[in-house]
DNA sequence: GGCAGCTTATA
DNA sequence: ATAAGCTGC
């Protein structure tokens, strides 16, 4: 309905949460009647394999949340399927906008497509307006006294948290203090198959993560152990708030769940300064490395039959419910490029495709770390060996008989895809001659 | 400019 | 015990 007085626009993105959401905060504050809407951007959903895919329902059911919470301020979401600029020409045309406000999102699509709004903005006299709500620090915030970007961890940690202020970085923003200045709407929800997917079969893991952390510095590498917070999923759609949780972090005696917190903002300021990250080595010389490739390979790594039976679990846990234990994620990443001699970035993009709680920036990271080639990454020659990992991390196989049920005796085991001294040997060489070449 | 220190290890 | 080099101050 078009509406003679002018209206706010709030732009949800990551961030599909009502409660201690910055950019919305702002919105609403204004006193402007505020418009919420979400876009489905075709040019990200053609990418997507499956049409199952499990982001897309996660996606849709907070959708689903947000518009029933906003009818209860007599509002309503916004839900469109359209090319971002060709959803706010449409917008333009049809309301009185005053100012677009939304939350930054810092990988390089988002960063691009955003430029092209707010240029478009800016051309009808509208205001965009964005604020930092998925870290704690963003890009230029925490820097070496030279003003460059830290690429070592620990200094960057030591940084972070002299320059936190709890009270200030970590406080809520009162949204529901001004819930009366949504826009008066009721739009209808489209259905997802209206969007061209289908519902996911994927359970996805509750919000109660303080119950699981409660040991955390002894459990979260144990993969048999729900001893991780399971937040990552929650961390990626903005259904928590990430002060809510580094608040938490912080309030702990043991600083080891907030530093994981660090390395979230520490790997998105990582992409945000070296983008070309996503498809170079960070240290050049690992891209002197000669994969071997092999497809068939490739699917047993991806099916989870490569013989090694804490890679096959945790590549079929990946497989089953879109998210694989931290622990598990670097063994099979070095298995894929150390022992097969697969290109990470294959690897990378399988994970792209599964995960639920896909995060370019501590993805990218991830893998880069395991082959070697990342900022701060493990030293080329540190081999991942499965049997000792097994040994020291699921020592009564609890997790490997869990998501390989047939595994029963490691000795009648599927013959392992190759020997381990021997893919030993050959990554070592492989490295020694890439890295010194000229 | 010199030196401490570097997420998660292996043989 | 190892083992390469380089970041950060």
């Amino acid at each position: 309905m078009p509406n003679n007085d002018s209206i706010n626009i709030f732009w949800f993105r990551r961030d599909l949460r009502l409660e201690d959401n910055a950019g919305l905060y702002h919105a609403l504050k204004s006193g402007v009647p505020t418009l919420p809407i979400f876009i489905f951007d075709p040019e990200i959903l053609s990418k997507l394999v499956d049409q199952d895919d499990s982001r897309l329902t996660f996606i849709y059911n907070s959708l689903t949340t947000l518009n029933d919470e906003l009818k209860k301020q007599g509002s309503s979401l916004l839900i469109l399927h359209k090319k971002p600029t060709d959803a706010f020409s449409d917008l333009i045309r049809n309301y009185k906008l005053d100012t677009v406000y939304t939350n930054s999102d810092y990988e390089p699509y988002a960063k691009d497509r955003d430029t092209a709004i707010q240029k478009l903005l800016k051309d009808n006299s509208i205001e965009f307006k964005e604020f930092k709500d998925q870290v704690i620090f963003e890009k230029d915030e925490i820097l070496k006294d030279s003003k460059e970007p830290y690429t070592v961890f620990t200094p960057y940690k030591n940084k972070w948290l002299d320059q936190l202020k709890p009270a200030f970085h970590l406080k809520s923003y009162p949204t529901e203090k001004y819930f009366d200045n949504f826009h008066r709407s009721d739009f209808p929800v489209p259905t997802l198959e209206s969007i061209g997917f289908t519902y996911s079969k994927i359970k996805f893991p509750s919000i109660d993560y303080q119950q699981r952390i409660q040991d955390y510095a002894n459990t979260r590498d144990i993969p048999s152990v729900d001893g991780t917070s399971r937040m990552s999923v929650h961390l990626r759609f903005g259904t928590v708030s990430i002060r809510e949780l580094a608040r938490y972090g912080h309030s702990l005696k043991d600083d080891k769940w907030l530093s994981e917190l660090i390395w979230r903002d520490f790997y998105a300021m990582i992409l945000w300064h070296f983008p070309q990250t996503i498809h170079e080595s960070f240290k050049k010389p690992y891209d002197n490395i000669t994969w071997r490739n092999n497809e068939d390979e490739f699917k047993a790594w991806c099916s989870g039959n490569t013989g090694y039976p804490i890679v096959d679990a945790g590549m079929r846990q990946l497989n089953a419910i879109g998210w694989m234990h931290n622990r598990v994620r670097m063994i099979t990443a070095s298995f894929l490029s150390k022992h097969l001699l697969i290109d990470w970035r294959w690897g990378e993009a399988y994970f792209a495709r599964k995960l639920i709680d896909y995060d370019m920036a501590s993805n990218i990271g991830g893998w880069q770390w395991a082959v070697g080639s990342g900022n701060d990454a493990a030293p080329y020659f540190r081999i991942f060996s499965p049997d000792l990992q097994t040994k020291k991390f699921d020592p009564q196989l609890k997790y490997i008989k869990q998501w390989v049920p047939e595994f029963t005796d490691p000795f009648k085991y599927t013959k392992p895809i190759v020997d381990h001294k021997f893919a030993r040997d050959r990554i070592l060489k492989e490295f020694k001659h890439a890295l010194s070449a000229p």
